[in-house]
DNA sequence: GATGAATGAGCCTTCATTCAT
DNA sequence: GATGAATGAAGGCTCATTCAT
């Protein structure tokens, strides 16, 4: 029973995020109910706010940013350059964008991101990110003025959900950009 | 009075436009009547639905495009890099942010970007624009694999309104991203 | 120019009447005004309040019944039967459901149904007609039961707006209803 | 809790029509819900539309209809007279006035009767009236030119809401329009 | 523990009425 | 005197959240 429990809301967090990174960030709590296959107020005891829900997608996310941190120290001392390209190719496949949205909602009147309790749950990612950037700028695979916020919220601003008929005009957009962003990241001399 | 609306009218477009390029296409009408200074049956007398609120705020931005890409002409021979580097400049300026939130609402079962009643006023900027991008390209300005439509997606990507605590989080990103498509998009041989 | 003013009052009343008879006493004054070919100010300047409006109709339905009863006047002693059915047949002609449904707004609270400003206008009309009933009465050619309003709400009733598609499916109803109502108010004693 | 449901959804449905043949058509929602006592949001669950409403309204009458209609085949032969006056009391005292505004909300651009989703529900009584309006006729005892159309229109036409003023300045009318309306269809020859 | 139903607050839109030219 | 524009109040509908089974 407990296990079944652990599934269902692994599999709310994981329909709500897809549909944030699909749909942005202010989908109705009933389609994540449905697409996720539960009734409202089961979503709604698993997650007693929508804040909770976004939160739990963010740590989610989180997790991931730091496992694909983890995944690149293996290479980060044969190749820096591949494993600053696979690190980035990474975090753009994770739909970074839902996370930028979700965030929309608590947005409202916070004026300073340290009290956010999404800038808690981040930290631990930030602060991984940021260990390894520093190696990579002493190897001199990135750019010196790159913090992991930036990098964090370059990504997600270049995989943010965008309208479809827009994504259908110019669908290469979001991989033209991730390859300038890498360009431009590895740094000079272009 | 008939001069006093049309400027108040303006007022309206461009409140509307700020707000939708700083908290996303979906505003409140209220919010924007407010930010206008009229109330909200004076802002539904100048745009019957929504969609016409959105589509002249498109109008607007379209309008704009247009007259930087007429700027850009000038310098267009003596110095292309220059004048590429300048419009995309103009451009990022330009909130296009908005024009891409302000479609999401029509969006809902669009399927067709043409036959969106956007993309024809669209169509004159995409033109104009693409004309001057093949003048570049035969200048060895910018990338051969660059269309109007690309351009327009990725500046308005980059400058997609910005959830406030991410922008402070890391306020420098939009200018990295910028310069990164900049420099990808005047083709250095990757 | 004061010529001018009067024909554009009665202008505005025989619209509104129209409307009135034919889409029910909730049209919008905007669509009255429109049909009268005058701005709203104009509407608004000649009657201070919809009531006002509704007042001037009522009055100008009010004046064709009194002229329709002085009409019978002529034939009542030589033929009263005759003269009976021509002043149906005028009532119901007369689009008096524009009348009833041009009460409903002022109806909101009104309990008391001498109060109503229109029923003092209704006055004359109703006397006239219960003068000619009286007649009609000592001749034997209407039931004794027969009050004027009665007459009037139940012409009102029959000829009152219909919704178009009910007015498509059963277009013959009001002619047989009033064909009816005419049979039975001759006091056949059935 | 489904049963509670259940039973709500009936109350919504039948104080819906009380309110329709009492004020009319367009009486708010919110009234409807008031009524009922239930929110604003239970009335939209069941109703998603107040088209839905409309056509629940118009479902629940027509069903009296058929009822009726039922329950007079059991004297139509005994008494074939008797049948017909009965069947009318039965409409007349059914509301059938809220079915005719109803009707008004869908109205707007309707121009075919028979696309109406409402006329489809309304086919079965119908049918059934026209049935029975065959064998009265056999029996000679209505009139050969009555379809059931005309008979559920004029009926609604006679019962059909009235301003409270009016209502109470002669307050006989319906009845006498009913008598009328029932000598009439019995198609003396006048 | 899971569910569907209920609720109020909020946004979109219309309309009677007033104002400035 | 006539006009178009401006306004607030009210109704239709949706959605985050709570409750009863």
């Amino acid at each position: 029973m407990r296990a079944d429990a652990a599934q269902r809301r692994e599999a709310i967090i994981t329909h709500a995020r897809h549909l944030f990174a699909e749909r942005g960030g202010d989908v109705a709590l009933d389609a994540v109910a449905a697409a996720s296959g539960v009734g409202i107020a089961t979503l709604y005891r698993n997650f007693p706010s929508r804040g909770d829900l976004v939160h739990a997608v963010v740590q989610d996310i989180v997790d991931q940013i730091i496992h694909a941190v983890d995944q690149t120290q293996s290479t980060l001392n044969t190749d820096p350059a591949a494993a600053w390209k696979d690190l980035l190719s990474s975090l753009t496949a994770m739909e970074l964008g839902a996370l930028t949205d979700g965030l929309a909602l608590q947005a409202g009147a916070v004026q300073d991101l340290e009290a956010t309790p999404l800038a808690q749950v981040q930290q631990p990612a930030v602060d991984a990110l940021n260990d390894l950037l520093a190696e990579l700028k002493r190897r001199g695979a990135v750019r010196e003025a790159l913090s992991a916020l930036d990098v964090i919220v370059a990504v997600a601003t270049i995989t943010r959900p965008q309208v479809s008929p827009i994504r259908g005009a110019a669908p290469g957009v979001p991989d033209q950009l991730a390859e300038a962003y890498f360009l431009w990241s590895r740094g000079q001399q272009a």
